[in-house]
DNA sequence: AATATATGCTAGAACGTTCAAGCAAAATAT
DNA sequence: ATATTTTGCTTGAACGTTCTAGCATATATT
């Protein structure tokens, strides 16, 4: 079917070992000038690859990095999982996805069943599970190949993380200069209250606790059914009722998608955006450029974030001692709907 | 480090093959139920997960499914990718990502190379070189593992197609019998003109003057820099100079951001919607319902898609003959943006 | 009581690769 | 001219599996 390293030495009239060292470059490798050329011709002429299997079985490097996906992550990490695999192919590194469903369980499976996939070494991608590190430590060894992105599951590897304290200071900071008084925040949960919240949520909970005055609201949606409806409803309802009963003046909103949502409610209601009401989004989709009312809005560069990432893999890879990064600083994009 | 079916086998006492034979619950394996009972404790014990490149060397099943992307593929690619490994997940499927570089010699090598890896199938995503088609058919000969989405590469593997000419009949016909006279199409392209199009850029092309009365215009945006700023200057041409001259009353734009721009320099424009000009998206983001006008947008069910597709492949896999779905229609969301 | 069959296990071989070891013949050194 | 090195190649072994064959011992069949 497909040739192997025997069909091509076969066509050239040499033993397969011979025909391996010739192709692989290898110092070793010790041939006549003739022989090269009728060992390279016949590759060619049968379109040879390299089995990378058998490669992997004597414990050569596979050129395929593992990603664990936690299945809750959000949409978003499709993003970022596309970057990394565009300077991956970059590296000549092939991308094997691994999700890892809910469960500190599955996880450590995952990722041994990854090993056993022959990967060189594993991106680790917004893992919820800090009991697990000791675990994680043990299977992996030290010196373990591994990147932890935007995790609280951490261990020996190293990690790359985002300063979500240090941007949520920053848009409460942004607001309250500009003349807002009372900044909330505002999160979506699938339960709607503010239990088993995911640890990203929880540090941008925390980090807006840390810098907004004291006694600044926290609201949390409930994402159930994640119908643009269901979220405009319960928008309604806090600009009915929560917003005026604790004078919220200003939002800083989970996403950008949620916070056009609220947008598009605050002005039916006929409040003024910046006038009356600050507005800050996360993400910086390119919907908050397209809204009626242009949006302030905090993010990180994903293309940075995977690069770094990588990067600090393939150091690790290459049996360089790693080195974490970070935490990177979160951008705030000031637009029209936080300035008074 | 990692334990393999010899450590087990030493623990348990047994010869690594019954061992082997036991763990993979073979119908050949003939064991007392001490000996297994010993053999899977010290699986267990040791974590023991068999190693899949000496599968993928035996001939076994990998349970990876290559997938080919293109690197010039819109970022919608990516949330379709996210479908399917969902799907491939529940099925116990790994998927392994190859890029394909804009460039027709180099997909077929990345193809082999997936081959290489050991992969059980192959998903070639919205590849453009009709003229590959009989090359990839001589690599993978007939009965090849393989389902071509929105390609124009085919070949003998199975396809799964969207009806892009039905959905641009369909979006047409609707602003027509809305009253609108002359609805115009509005695509994105690097160059700025219609040269090069992307083939699923050219099928919207032939799909909308199909169905649009004669003499219907086409107007391509410059995708240069891709800045918002940008489109919106060019939609400002469009509404100052072209719209009129041409008598355009209703557009409609690639995607969903698109006519978001669109729809913000039309209103800021003095222009209503949908009184004066109707307009549809594609895509049904969730952008559409948070603009000032709900916008009405075509789009196709990308869960459906991932679903047809891993179903194909695994039928495939599993020796059936393949056969090919769809093409799928694509749905009219009908909102306020195009009901005069 | 002899023969057939089932049970419980071990041993050999192969998948495709790379590396180490070995063996002639040719080239170089004494 | 003999000893030594270099060149050009072949052969064996191993990575971790799974499957086939084989060989005892125990159980069932006539």
């Amino acid at each position: 079917m497909v040739a192997t390293i025997r069909d091509v030495a076969a066509k050239a009239k040499v033993s397969f070992q011979l025909a391996s060292a010739v192709l692989g470059n290898k110092k070793y490798a010790r041939a006549s000038e003739a022989t090269r050329k009728k060992i390279t011709d016949a590759a060619r002429n049968l379109g040879y690859v390299p089995n990378v299997s058998a490669k992997i079985l004597r414990g050569d490097a596979s050129k395929i990095i593992g990603v664990l996906i936690d299945s809750r992550a959000p949409e978003s990490t499709f993003s970022i999982l596309a970057e990394i695999e565009h300077c991956a192919a970059l590296a000549g590194y092939r991308i094997l996805i691994a999700q890892a469903h809910d469960n500190p369980e599955k996880l450590l499976e995952s990722c041994k069943s990854l090993r056993q996939n022959g990967v060189d070494g594993i991106i680790s991608f917004a893992h919820d599970y800090p009991l697990l590190n000791c675990r994680l430590d043990q299977q992996l060894g030290d010196d373990p190949k591994i990147v932890f992105v935007l995790n609280t599951t951490t261990g020996n590897g190293s990690t790359v993380d985002v300063d979500i304290a240090g941007g949520m200071k920053c848009a409460v900071d942004h607001l309250l200069s500009n003349g807002y008084r009372n900044p909330a925040l505002l999160l979506l949960n699938s339960t709607g209250g503010q239990e088993k919240l995911t640890q990203s949520k929880q540090k941008r909970l925390d980090g807006f606790l840390g810098s907004a005055p004291a006694g600044s609201r926290v609201f949390c949606l409930s994402a159930e059914g994640n119908t643009v409806d269901g979220l405009a409803e319960q928008c309604r309802t806090l600009i009915r009722e929560d917003f005026p009963a604790n004078r919220v003046d200003a939002v800083i909103a989970e996403n950008d998608n949620l916070a056009a949502i609220l947008m598009k409610e605050l002005l039916a209601a006929g409040i003024r955006i910046p006038q009356d009401f600050g507005l800050v989004g996360w993400d910086n989709l390119l919907i908050g450029q397209c809204l009626p009312v242009k949006l302030t809005t905090l993010y990180y560069d994903r293309k940075k974030i995977a690069e770094n990432t990588l990067c600090m893999l393939l150091d690790r890879i290459n049996g360089n001692t790693g080195s974490s990064c970070g935490p990177f600083e979160l951008n705030l994009i000031v637009r029209e709907s936080s300035q008074k």
